[in-house]
RNA sequence: GGGAGAUUAGCUCAGUUGGUUCAGAGCACCUGCCUUACAAGCAGGGGGUCACUGGUUCGAGUCCAGUAUCUCCCA
């Protein structure tokens, strides 16, 4: 036997194999005459490292890539990172504060090289990471969102679409983040129900003794209020129009104003107004031409109108006003409630409603080809429901606000001088338009200022698709490989990036920017819970890897996790995944134990008929499993792909296949039927290579003497084609009786390798089954039998009988018990009787047989048939008993 | 408030155009085995009124309506 250690060592494998393939460079593409297949990695963050989330999506893309190279297609997964533009300045800032450096005492461009170095020193660990998840990604075509190929497209895009008048800065209400001091679009507001309270508070009614009772959950915001709202149809306050009431507090008079905006059975029906801080109060406001008071500094302290609060944090100043109100009297009553509360995806932070002048992109002039183009599946989304979502947003589509008050990303390339704005790709373009503008002022370089802010960083993301192969302005390689294959992303980000994708292709490539998306599930843990570093309950991936090989890790991601099904991560899962390569290791190892002798001599016959026959079955098999997983590719059925070859690998190649043909102890195998042994074992690892590239690799090189440079990554997907499938159905008889067989021992607690005798009945079956060459031999071998004969009686030894679809034997047993064995007949004949009468019952149903299909009815007079004959050998049995 | 989806074995999920002995898989569980590839293993076994109620149909896990429970998205 070759040196092969007894268990699988995924370490040193994926290692040995991945250098390799690199040194190879077999996942470099280029554009040539094959059919391209591109993927382009949703970018991570160029400083994250790689969790679940991660894991599953990537070895779903290579999944798909290397099943695409197998079939002989150009196969081109582009990866790189985007530079998250919060997420990274947030780290900069805290790793800069942790040197004692304050960001606000550095210059923009001094900042930005404090940011590079932190980029240079932690990017791109996590593209290292995914190499050691076997992702076969091209790495020489690496990008970055905010390199320079990357970054001349954003500005380009920003250009052109200004020039489009796609593009416009407007003074709108926006999300403010007062931790990150940067605005967000409303994509990246998540909003939930949270516990709050609810505050009644007095408002005394100018030149009455009335106060108007006000509730609020904001009550800091008192002291921005303007006027105070009630529903025109509202009798209580019916009086109350056109007169004033006194803000607490504040002390300020403001006017009471009729808008049917108000809920009337909201609260007590009377609303604060307060402008400046929401976005609802801002629009009555303007309708209502009320004074805009803002009271918060860029990070949510109170400012100079606040009073004496100033300085507060907001919520700090929530307690102590409650508390002034209180004292004062102002304050009715409080009262938990809950309520939808907005806030940063990226910091967690409240979001807090602002008036803000701001860049935006008019989504209403990109939205309709891209809706249209998933509506008639001209994308196709997996699973299909997401095309609801999809249509939902697209349809109420809001313009999308694209710049950042952050250093960190593309600076917007608009520049000012006095009222007027230059967009240009250049400061020098810039000039010339401002020159041009204003031809008598002689300006320079320094009379125009550059907007301090930067582009959201899905602003670079959406342009991705074709950004990557430098095709903004068309080329060789976007032409090859745009539109790209598929897209794998999760769900969660179908409007933050795919949406947006989706119209930038149109924009400008006029096409779509892949032909599918296929849309993961989140990572959770066992009780449902998204993993998340703040819980604690996500694993580490490497050591997740380490563990169980990346191979086992990436089975147990695919296992369970259907197209858009969430997956409920447990490490058993990856555990099985290990168990399986061991499997197929051990496997290996003991066909090449085997010692194969060239001439048929020194193998007995009766092993080589059984080979010949159980051979044949098997490529049969095999070949109908080619088909069942390439149909599952087709329809992106990843999860059941991969079950399917666990169990087709496990069961009837491993427990089924090879324990017929093994040759018995000390035998030597025919050279013959090892080698269709291993060209079947070869292709089983093709099938199997995209989901565990590595284990299928290492297997693969040992089956037989490679050529350098001859790779399973490289080679052929197997062709499934015609196959014979008249011996399935004897073959599963066979499994079956031997099944029973061994079941009745366990009863009888025998030896699994005590001979026993059998005896069928003659009938048509069993003589037809025992005629084809070879299966009375499995049986015997695979059931350690003795005497296998057909008979017309039932014999008079102790025995039990055994009913398999429409054959009866009977298997000797010198210790079976006469009473437990008319009671396993009794309850087999109930069942077999009550299924006649069914189908009895069915056929005698007239308007059956009329309007059901011919073949559905004549299955039913088979089955009909087949039943009836059970029904007889078993009352045979049961009389024999007697 | 608007919308989408789910409910099948203890758990996680398949079940494709309504039709085969259709009620499945993996895990978990139980029994027996260290059998010369594998205890990271082998052989076998038990377990479900397909959420509920009606309807359409010759026939419903599958289609329709309602009910209950849960999840998610949007505002």
């Amino acid at each position: 036997m070759p040196n092969l250690s007894k268990h699988y060592t995924s370490g040193t494998v994926e290692k040995k194999w991945y250098d390799t393939w690199e040194e190879h460079k077999i996942f470099e593409s280029r554009p040539d005459d094959r059919e391209p297949y591109s993927i382009v990695i949703p970018p991570p963050n160029v400083t994250g490292v790689l969790h679940m989330g991660h894991m599953l999506n990537n070895s779903i893309q290579d999944i798909l890539i290397r099943k695409a190279r197998l079939d002989g297609k150009n196969a081109c997964w582009v990866p790189g990172t985007d530079h998250a533009s919060i997420a990274t300045e947030a780290k900069v800032v805290n790793w800069l504060r942790e040197q004692g450096i304050k960001k606000g005492d550095l210059s923009r461009d001094k900042f930005m090289e404090y940011a590079w170095e932190w980029t240079d020193k932690y990017g791109g660990i996590i593209l290292k990471q995914l190499k050691k998840l076997g992702a076969s990604c091209d790495w020489s075509r690496t990008a970055f969102t905010m390199d320079e190929v990357r970054s001349g497209q954003v500005i380009q895009a920003f250009v052109d679409l200004y020039q489009k008048d796609k593009l416009y800065r407007g003074l709108r209400m926006v999300n403010w983040d007062p931790e990150a001091q940067t605005v967000l679009s409303n994509e990246e507001v998540i909003h939930s129900e949270e516990n709050s309270l609810l505050y009644h508070v007095r408002y005394p009614v100018e030149g009455t003794d009335e106060h108007l009772i006000i509730a609020t959950t904001r009550p800091e915001t008192i002291l921005a209020d303007t006027g105070v709202a009630i529903h025109p149809d509202d009798e209580r306050y019916h009086h109350l129009k056109n007169m004033k009431v006194r803000i607490p507090i504040a002390d300020r008079i403001v006017p009471v104003i009729s808008d049917d905006y108000v809920e009337m059975e909201f609260g007590t029906g009377a609303l604060k107004i307060t402008p400046a801080h929401d976005v609802n109060d801002y629009e009555i406001g303007q309708r209502h031409e009320l004074e805009v008071i803002d009271i918060f500094e860029d990070d949510a302290t109170i400012n100079d109108l606040g009073l004496h609060y100033k300085g507060l944090d907001r919520f700090e100043a929530r307690k102590k006003i409650v508390k002034e109100l209180e004292e004062k009297g102002f304050l009715v009553k409080t009262e938990d409630y809950s309520n939808s509360v907005g806030r940063s995806e990226r910091t967690g932070a409240v979001v807090e409603p602002k008036l803000s002048l701001q860049w935006y992109v008019d989504m209403k002039s990109l939205a309709a080809p891209a809706l249209d183009a998933v509506m008639t599946d001209e994308v196709r989304f997996f699973p299909s429901n997401m095309k609801n979502t999809y249509k939902h947003w697209m349809s109420n589509i809001r313009d999308w606000c694209i710049s950042r008050q952050l250093w960190w990303g593309h600076r917007i390339p608009a520049w000012y001088y006095e009222d007027q704005i230059f967009v240009a790709t250049t400061a020098e373009e810039a000039l010339e338009q401002a020159q041009k503008a204003f031809p008598d002022q002689n300006l320079t370089a320094s009379d125009l200022r550059q907007d301090e802010d930067v582009l959201d960083t899905w602003f670079s993301s959406w342009l991705w698709p074709f950004s990557v192969f430098d095709g903004m302005d068309g080329g060789d390689e976007v032409d090859y490989y745009y539109p790209t294959a598929t897209l794998v992303t999760g769900w969660d980000i179908i409007f933050l990036w795919v949406a947006r994708m989706v119209m930038a292709g149109y924009e400008w490539k006029g096409e779509k920017p892949f032909q599918q998306v296929y849309f993961t599930g989140m990572v959770r843990d066992k009780q449902r819970r998204k993993m998340s570093k703040s819980l604690g309950n996500s694993p580490d991936a490497l050591e997740l890897i380490e563990k169980f090989g990346a191979d086992g890790v990436r089975f147990g991601l695919l296992s369970s996790s259907p197209a858009g099904g969430d997956l409920l991560f447990e490490e058993k899962l990856c555990e099985q995944g290990r168990n399986f390569c061991n499997k197929m290791w051990n496997g290996l190892r003991l066909i090449k134990g085997w010692t194969i002798s060239s001439s048929t001599n020194s193998t007995s016959d009766k092993e080589t008929i059984i080979r010949e026959i159980a051979l044949t079955w098997f490529e049969d098999k095999l070949k109908e499993q080619e088909d069942l997983i390439q149909k599952d590719f087709d329809e992106y059925r990843l999860s059941e792909a991969v079950m399917k070859l666990y169990n087709f690998i496990w069961n009837d190649f491993f427990s089924w296949l090879l324990e017929v043909v093994k040759p018995p102890y000390g035998d030597a195998i025919d050279q013959a039927s090892y080698d269709r042994i291993i060209q079947i074992y070869e292709n089983l690892m093709k099938l199997l290579h995209p989901f565990m590239p590595f284990v299928t690799e290492e297997i693969y090189q040992q089956l037989r003497l490679r050529k350098e440079g001859d790779f399973i990554a490289t080679s052929s997907w197997p062709e499934g084609g015609e196959c014979d499938t008249s011996m399935f159905d004897t073959m599963e008889s066979i499994k079956a009786l031997v099944t029973q067989i061994r079941d009745l021992r366990n009863k009888h607690q025998l030896k699994q390798k005590e001979p026993l005798d059998l005896y069928f009945a003659k009938s048509e079956s069993t003589t037809n089954l025992l005629r084809q060459s070879g299966m009375k031999e499995i049986l015997i071998k695979m059931a350690a039998l003795g005497k296998v004969e057909q008979t017309t009686e039932a014999p008079k030894d102790l025995h039990a009988s055994i009913v398999q679809g429409r054959i009866k034997a009977y298997l000797m047993l010198p210790g079976v018990d006469v009473e437990e064995e008319r009671q396993k007949l009794e309850e087999e004949l109930d069942y077999a009787r009550g299924f006649v009468k069914k189908i009895e019952s069915k056929l005698a149903n007239e308007r059956f047989v009329q309007n059901a299909p011919e073949a559905i009815v004549a299955k039913e007079r088979k089955k009909l048939e087949d039943g009836k004959g059970r029904v007889a050998m078993l009352e045979e049995s049961l009389e024999q008993l007697l």
